[in-house]
DNA sequence: GATGAATGAGTCTTCATTCAT
DNA sequence: GATGAATGAAGACTCATTCAT
């Protein structure tokens, strides 16, 4: 067999027991009795566990990396926040597409090595930045309202991970449809606007009466 | 008592270590030398290793469950965004207290076993449906506009979620300003509401022409 | 058992068995199956195969150079070919004590890893410099003849090294004769000293007709 | 010859990857990147990974065997020490020439299997006879004083064999002067004749008083 | 002849758990 | 209750050798 495709087989199954299992539970002998090579074959291609580990790690950042493209602002530019809707049904369509991937990064790279952990880390963070600075952005062009952008920057990312966790556990959501949701609560939180309204706009702290809404975390 | 306290102390430690490097990479051998116990005196108080993190686990979702109180709504009652405030606080105020437990449950909890996924994700499914619970009550009663609830409740549970690991973090932050951020955030979301308003209020598709920041997640 | 006894009872067998069949083609299994313990029981009391040889070839380096005295000339000391004679039979008594230490240290430490290599290859060299330091003491108290005393150190060395192999193969050799037929011959040659005399002693070439003997190595 | 130089082409890069590091360091991996050869073609021209450090070895060997030349003695025939002095030359600068073979032997054949390691013990014994031959005829002949041959023989093939170490080594030395130190060790030893003299030279012991040198093994 | 992908036996090492003292 | 020596299953990785192309 050709050499990437090999690689491809073995990486294909590996995946899979990584996304089921775990790294720790899941064994070369596993990975190497799914894939129906030899022991050696299997160190032909990687240098052990952790490699292909990795490698597969870098396949869903690499990927999702390439989804989320920087918003352009301009004539001739598409409107952004469909922009957004783009990104965002990129991002979602990846997971179902690639849900062992997804479920990989999402549930298996978490408290690994240095290595990786900063590699995730470094990706979150950097998708935080441009959700930040369009933020930032947004406020000065007076599209967005005044707020400490890093918070809600990462309340935005959670968001979205959590939808995206969901959306790999149960296939069989639209895609659309979850994408529209989640940009017009990023947009207009939960609120009813006239409520807002009502209760005066440029209030920072929106605690009045009739406003009781919100996540009723209890 | 004496017994309890020795527990108490193995916990502590045990607590440390896995917070630090996770359960895997956390050793038997590391927590009786940090416990300075012997090795066999460990398992006089621990079925095994699995035990001693589950207890640890459950610490961490029994404390936040006790600080996620359902929302009352009625004459005499808090108001319910102050009911939310305080929840938010308390979550917050417990990553402060137990940075470690936190660590535990966020970073080092995932992928591990039937069992203790299970009840991981029980716990989220509950919050989520309390979130999903209050959503739909808040529609019932014309303060929430209409929304499917569902996927909306996800994001406010990953928002804070996110919130809660890099408060985790930088613990520097200031607990009631960013429960602040995260209440207006899910409350108004990001928009300045005036835009919203005259880009139409009912739409569901807010993709008009005045209307393109948010989330540039790019 | 106590710690010690039974990190002894291990290298008791290691040694016998690394004497026998070098370090490489004995396993740990080989080892843990002649002293009886169980395979973790062997990394209780050394770090790595590795470790358990270096400590055993440390052994040996230990003992030699307790064994090889450097000699002291004054009033008082006993005759220094005495104390030549007394180095060599306690060098040979070792061997005869511990003739697998002498194997492992003559036939099975070579070419190993750096770190061990530059310990025997630094245990000869200082052996050789006490040799040199001799026989240039000896030159200036007019005792030595005159030569290039680091060769002839290395032709010492050289030989009491093969005599320890030899003695290691045949215990059944006195150690008494054999020390003195050493001493003999470091001393006086092999060349009956009336022929070189006839011969001219002062000849740095003693290539004369009457003396053809000497090493006939064909 | 295609073959031929083929397979020298194979041997000249296992004999420099051998000496360097040895053996069990040295993988079929290495020799076939360094020969620039498949991994399948090493097996064409060896049958397996000891065959071809055997044949190396047995180079080694081969080659000491035909520089070490039989004393003849006779009329019309050298001064035998300078039979000698020419066997030890031709020894010596074989080493120059290869230094490799010359490591692989000293260095990297010892405790290997049963097979290596007798055809290198045979190699030494056969030229300790030829030694002990010698002595035993000079005795005869009245030019070798009395001694016990075999542990004297030892000691010669031991001083020889150091020198080679050492030569090999260190490079620069001169052979000729190397030879004639190793000869002049040999005939004489390192004792001032006249002391050895005075003493009596019939003494079997000569510790005696004035004679109180030699190697100062300490 | 040449190739190099595939093989799998062999080995070391780790570590949670047990149990006699 | 406390100890810590002993256990052995489990798992990662290496590498000489084979064989289909």
């Amino acid at each position: 067999m050709e050499r990437q495709a090999r690689r491809a087989q073995v990486l294909r199954h590996a995946k899979r027991l990584f996304a089921r299992k775990g790294y720790h539970r899941t064994n070369i002998a596993d990975i190497i009795a799914q894939a129906r090579i030899a022991r050696g074959t299997f160190y032909l291609y990687f240098q052990n566990k952790r490699d292909i580990f990795a490698e597969l790690l870098e396949q869903a950042l690499g990927e999702l990396r390439s989804r989320i493209r920087r918003l352009k602002i301009g004539p001739g530019e598409p409107d952004p926040v469909e922009q957004l809707r783009s990104n965002l049904k990129r991002v979602l369509t990846f997971v179902l597409a690639e849900r062992e991937l997804t479920d990989i990064l999402l549930n298996h790279s978490t408290g690994f090595d240095r290595d990786l952990d900063a590699r995730i880390h470094d990706f979150y963070e950097r998708v935080t930045d441009q959700i930040q600075r369009s933020l930032d952005l947004g406020i000065e062009m007076n599209l967005v309202r005044e707020c400490d952008t890093r918070p809600v920057a990462y309340c935005i990312l959670g968001g979205v991970k959590e939808i995206v966790g969901q959306l790999s556990r149960d296939q069989r959501r639209d895609v659309g449809a979850l994408a529209e949701e989640v940009l017009d609560f990023g947009l207009r939180g939960v609120a009813r606007p006239e409520l807002l309204e009502a209760a005066g706009l440029g209030a920072a702290t929106p605690a009045q009466d009739q406003i009781f809404y919100g996540p009723k975390i209890d």
